[in-house]
DNA sequence: ATTGACTGCGAACGATCATTCGCATATTTG
DNA sequence: CAAATATGCGAATGATCGTTCGCAGTCAAT
């Protein structure tokens, strides 16, 4: 089927392009980047379905609508598949912690960073992926790794964020900010793990809980009691 | 060697064993279930290992030393080990809900359960566990529901401790219970997947901001700002 | 047009894995 | 003791899976 439409595609560019048969020099750069980024959305689809160990090189062929000769053009192993994919998926969530800037108090920098990324996670169903690259890094190396690194750089962004609103005055002082960092990650990560809009938790019904865990931990130093309140 | 054990035993006893050559009727039973319990430790150690799909059967049958021939007399297939664990490991886990009564405070009795459990499933190395059923849980329908029903009995356990709690007017009212024990679970999951001890959370570093987050979601009638505070 | 590199194909290969089967031994029953 | 049954064994089986390979068509440059 995409062979007939290519063989078409050259039927009214006699003149010109029978002669030259490209025009255009970069063709086969874009068309490979086209070609990886097809394998990689077959691979998600397949792992989501059906989890990195369940889903077969083949059943991502068929997805992709390609064979197995041609996807090993573009990736030397399903381990790359997988790799790519983490990594992918991990640099993504990593963009939402730009976001802990916004807002006009800590509290809500932090939450419209959290929101963002919980309702995206959500919204584009990769939810099973989390526990699957989750359980994948528990065994191989690469992507461990790439978890570590991703997991870092939370921990980084956030501490810093901490330490300035801290000395800035807006919270009160945190002896372990290391210990804070780590529980607030697990449990964001147990958030995104449990499908909770499949238990009919939305966003803004969670979003008032979300809201008191921030001020219960970081404790801004105004407005203690009135915000922070689960209504 | 265990073998060799039972033919010493039956030594001394030529005149009404030797005829007789079993005394022990219910010992086929017995040793029956002996074997059950043998594997099922073995196929642990190598799911904690390798995972529910890279461990084999023969992995297992190694581990617990046996032939695969004998091991499928006492399971039909890889999927009723899966399984069997799974439920297992889900029952153990709500043996901690009982103590959900204890201490003087609500809080306290809610700590107790919780940190009893966060201490077990690190002292028992079971963590990865946690992560490969849940992750198997989206696949396979019998673990799905094996989940499913513990986490409802968690539900229905937390939801009459909370109402009690309201009724008695031991923490302020809360609107929407369900809501709470969602979030609640949810991020408690989270605490146990990541294998916070690796990180270098203690349970003593870590109860604090267990007890910042309960007192935050339960809110305590009394004593409402000298508890809940992370030190 | 010819050459050489790139891409695509899909049958085939070798490895692995869950599961089975025929046989031997051990235990229980009659 | 003998028949019946349960248990153990481990080589064999059939299926699946990741990966390879030889071939054919396409693209880019001379």
């Amino acid at each position: 089927m995409a062979a007939m439409e290519l063989t078409l595609e050259s039927d009214d560019s006699l003149a010109d392009e029978a002669l030259k048969p490209s025009a255009a020099p970069g063709k086969r750069a874009e068309n490979r980047e086209a070609q990886v980024q097809r394998i990689l959305e077959a691979a998600t689809k397949c792992f989501v379905r059906s989890g990195f160990r369940g889903a077969s090189m083949h059943d991502i062929c068929r997805e992709a609508d390609m064979s197995p000769g041609a996807l090993y053009r573009y990736f030397p192993s399903k381990e790359a598949v997988i790799e790519a994919i983490s990594e992918n998926h991990r640099r993504e969530d990593m963009a939402f912690l730009s976001r802990m800037g916004e807002g006009p108090t800590i509290i809500d920098g932090f939450m419209a960073a959290v929101m963002a990324h919980v309702t995206h996670v959500h919204a584009s169903g990769m939810g099973p992926l989390f526990t699957e690259i989750k359980a994948e890094s528990l065994r191989n190396e690469t992507v461990r790794q790439c978890c570590m690194k991703s997991e870092g750089q939370f921990i980084d962004a956030f501490r810093a964020f901490a330490s300035a609103a801290k000395q800035a005055g807006l919270i009160d002082p945190i002896s372990d900010i290391n210990t804070l960092v780590s529980v607030m990650m697990a449990m964001g990560e147990g958030i995104i793990f449990s499908d909770l809009p499949e238990q009919g938790v939305t966003a803004d019904k969670l979003e008032p809980f979300l809201r008191a865990l921030a001020v219960a931990f970081l404790r801004p130093a105004e407005i203690k009691s009135s915000q922070g309140k689960v209504k």
